[in-house]
DNA sequence: CGAACATTTGATAGCCTTCAACTTCGGTGG
DNA sequence: CCACCGAAGTTGAAGGCTATCAAATGTTCG
């Protein structure tokens, strides 16, 4: 399932400890989210579909190491990527019975299931659950509004600057980040054209801002001006 | 601080009895929100701000005549507009102590103010009260997705449709509706600008599938053709 | 009635997409 | 170990969709 180059790409990721299901912050205070409910461990090849728009949502998932895209898509094919899910990070939690979106792998995924009847039931007797699924719904909502902007006015150079910026935040370690998804998958979470996005790259990387030991892993080199750059 | 005229526009979208507060569909079953919580009523006039950007989330609030927009804002003006709330919405709910977007009113408009505190606690308190709030955040997480694909994938045309199937659904009576925003609005809502939806509004209503009987005024002749349209 | 705002419509420009070719990279097999 | 192959990425040229700039018309309200 995992070949020796998706291995090391992994490692590089799971640099800082997967934050346990079971803690969401929410406010000033911490809750525990699923006090011994641990869920099944479950592995996805690169590419491969982990749940599909319309399906019954029977389970919400941890991202243990890999990458999970999120997505949309329209009847010709158009799609737009809502997140990317990296190693700590919750998704798969829906209002109704069905998924909205289909998530599958960016690369080779390890995820921990965990039953949605066992959430909702935990929400209705703990309070802390309940709180906690809260939480992580206003993380994601605010993540939703932060890119609604970026969709739909900032310019081809801001948005890949704030993605880049975004991934620095998620994923470097030692200043550096290597990517988990292809030029596609980056320009369909910014609205872009895969096209664009590599000449956008290209250009900060001529500038000199950026360093690129090869087209995945990055460097910044200028986060303030970046920042500037990103509006 | 009602004019006449908007006191007529409001009399139109509150046909349908606004939503008490204190009542939030759950999967399939319905949560009391906020038992003897009744809230403050006040009202703002048209362009009024609610709340600004980065100011103290002390209060959430439920739309009770007119509408209100939540936009967030870039430096140089460009304006994204994530939502408009409608008579029964409610809106302000953050995660943090801060409010993340700016809300105003989009014309003379009435809302129920209910101390942020009161929820909380009671959110601590009530698991009804918790879950209920859990549901808002995931309605509007889903408006939210289904609008990134809209910002990130879709043309003028499919824009301009989906947003008037989406004001047609939500305060249609009687098969027409009013609109209570101007193009500007709707541009900065559909990323789009103000010229581009006019001219796209001209576009349906030259092909008939659109009657206006002012700017503002429209009646859809033929919903699913605009649904296929919508994509 | 007049001023301010809102909407429509036209002409032009520009950003990004589309289409295409080429290059690079990683993995496989001889 | 190296050549080959497909996927991924880069770069160029041309075109299209929407923005921008501009002006006319319509609407509201003091």
């Amino acid at each position: 399932m995992f070949s020796r180059h998706e291995m090391s790409a992994r490692s590089k990721v799971d640099a800082p400890p997967p934050v346990a299901i079971g803690t969401a912050n929410f406010g000033s205070s911490s809750f525990t989210l699923l006090p011994a409910l641990l869920g099944t461990i479950h592995g996805y090849d690169k590419g491969e579909e982990i749940y599909g728009d319309d399906e019954p949502a029977d389970y919400a998932y941890e991202v243990i190491s890999g990458a999970v895209r999120t997505c949309k898509l329209l009847d010709d094919g158009r799609r737009q990527i809502g997140a990317f899910h990296l190693p700590g990070d919750i998704f798969g939690l829906e209002m109704g019975s069905v998924h909205r979106m289909t998530a599958d792998a960016v690369v080779d995924t390890t995820v921990r299931l965990v039953r949605r009847k066992s959430l909702e039931e935990a929400a209705l007797k703990d309070i802390g659950v309940a709180n906690a699924l809260r939480a992580l719904a206003l993380r994601d909502l605010r993540h939703a509004e932060d890119h609604m902007i970026l969709l739909g006015r900032k310019t081809a150079l801001e948005r890949v600057v704030t993605f880049l910026l975004e991934m620095d935040r998620r994923l470097a370690v030692a200043g550096m980040f290597e990517l988990p998804m292809c030029r596609r998958d980056i320009g369909d979470y910014l609205g872009l054209t895969l096209e664009t996005v590599s000449r956008v790259i290209s250009q900060l990387h001529g500038k000199g801002v950026l360093g690129l030991s090869n087209a995945r892993r990055i460097v910044l080199r200028n986060r303030q001006l970046l920042g500037a750059m990103a509006v």
